[in-house]
DNA sequence: CGATTTTGACCTGCGC
DNA sequence: GCGCAGGTCAAAATCG
C-alpha cells in the first residue's frame, strides 16, 4: 500500500537569493512548515489505512478461509492447498504471482492470482451471486459438468455438490459448489486441477458473462442463474497501476507488475478461452444490433 | 435409451 | 484402534 502514500512533499529548500524579499522568504518558511505538517498528517492518514487495511484482510481470511474456527479435521488438512491466500493475503499486497498454482477469483481482484510455496493441484475459488430463492448449486463456467454426489458438512447447513469435468473422460477437474454460511445468496465453486481439453462451444464462462449483461446467441440459460461474480471474500490485492511518477513514467515495480499479471493471465487457459467467447459474443451482439437497424 | 441426478453406503484420512 | 467428517461410489430414479 506504500503506493498510496504519495510523496507530496515539495522540494521548497530553495537558498533564497540575495534579491529576495524577506516577505518572500518568511513566506517559503512558512509553506514549508505547512507542508512539513501536511505530510505528517498524510502519513498518519496511510498508516491508519494499511492498518485497516490488514484487519479487513485478516476478517476476510476468517470469513471465507476458516469459515469456524471448530473446522473438521479434514479441512485442517486442506488449508496447504487452498488456504495459499492466507499466506500472503496478511501481506502489503502488490503481489502478483508467477506460479500459477492458486487463486481465488473475486470481482475486486479478478483473475489476480497469489503465489504458493508448495506443489499442488490448481486449485481456485470462485463466487458467484445469485437469487436468494435460488437453491440449486449449480454455477454455469463454461465446461460441462457430471454431479457425482452431495454431503451435507458441519461447518455450513447448506449441502455441498460435488462435481467432474464429463467434457472430456480423462479431465481430472473436480468442481465442489456449496453455498456460502454467511450469504446463502453466494455460491462457493472450488476448482480442483486443470482442464486439459478447451472450453466448449455455445457456453459461456463467468468472465464473459460479467461483460455482458444479455446472453449472447446460442447461450443457453443456467439451471440457476448466477449473477456475475460478486463479492471480495479474500484481502484485496491493489495494484496501483494508474498513479504516475513525477517524470509521468510508470514506476518499473508498476511496470513489472503489470507485466506479471499480464503474463498470469495468458498463461491461464481458462482466461483466454473465456475471453475469446466473451469478445465473441460481444461481436455478435453488435451485429446482430446493427443488423436490427 | 443414454445421459444425468439423487442418495445411501462405503472408503479414507486425521485427531485423540 | 476408534470415531468423525469429507469424499467417492454405484444403483435407482429421472429427464430429454
Amino acid at each position: 500500500m506504500e503506493s498510496t502514500c504519495v510523496d507530496t512533499s515539495l522540494n521548497l529548500n530553495i537558498v533564497p537569493s540575495l534579491h529576495m524579499d524577506e516577505v518572500l522568504v518568511e513566506e517559503l518558511h512558512r509553506l514549508s512548515c505547512e507542508n512539513k505538517r501536511l505530510n505528517e498528517t498524510l502519513n498518519h492518514m496511510c498508516e491508519n489505512y494499511q492498518a485497516m487495511q490488514n484487519q479487513l484482510s485478516q476478517l476476510m481470511n476468517k470469513n471465507f478461509e476458516h469459515p469456524t474456527t471448530q473446522q473438521s479435521r479434514k479441512r485442517k488438512a486442506d488449508q496447504g492447498e487452498i488456504g495459499c491466500i492466507n499466506k500472503f493475503g496478511g501481506i502489503r499486497g502488490n503481489v502478483v504471482n508467477t506460479v500459477d498454482q492458486c487463486s481465488t477469483i473475486t470481482e475486486e481482484e479478478s483473475l489476480i492470482k497469489r503465489p504458493m510455496d508448495i506443489i499442488s493441484p490448481k486449485v481456485y475459488k470462485v463466487l458467484v451471486k445469485t437469487e436468494a430463492t435460488n437453491n440449486s448449486l449449480y454455477v454455469m463456467d463454461g465446461y460441462q459438468w457430471r454431479k457425482y454426489g452431495q454431503k451435507v458438512t458441519r461447518d455450513n447447513p447448506s449441502p455441498r455438490a460435488y462435481f467432474r469435468c464429463s467434457y472430456a473422460p480423462s479431465c481430472p477437474v473436480k468442481k465442489k459448489v456449496q453455498k456460502s454460511v454467511e450469504d446463502p445468496t453466494i455460491l462457493v465453486a472450488t476448482y480442483e486441477g486443470e482442464h486439459n481439453h478447451g472450453l466448449q462451444k455455445g457456453e459461456m464462462s463467468l468472465v464473459s458473462r460479467q461483460s455482458d449483461q444479455e446472453s449472447p446467441v446460442g447461450f443457453v440459460p443456467p439451471i440457476s442463474s448466477p449473477t456475475p461474480i460478486i463479492q471480495s471474500t479474500s484481502p484485496t490485492v491493489t495494484l496501483d497501476l494508474v498513479e504516475e511518477n513525477i517524470n509521468g513514467q510508470k514506476s518499473s515495480i508498476q511496470q513489472f507488475l503489470v507485466q506479471q499479471m499480464a503474463t498470469s493471465l495468458t498463461r491461464d487457459p481458462n482466461f483466454t478461452a473465456a475471453l475469446a467467447t466473451a469478445i465473441s459474443g460481444r461481436i455478435l451482439d453488435q451485429s446482430s444490433n446493427k443488423a436490427k437497424w
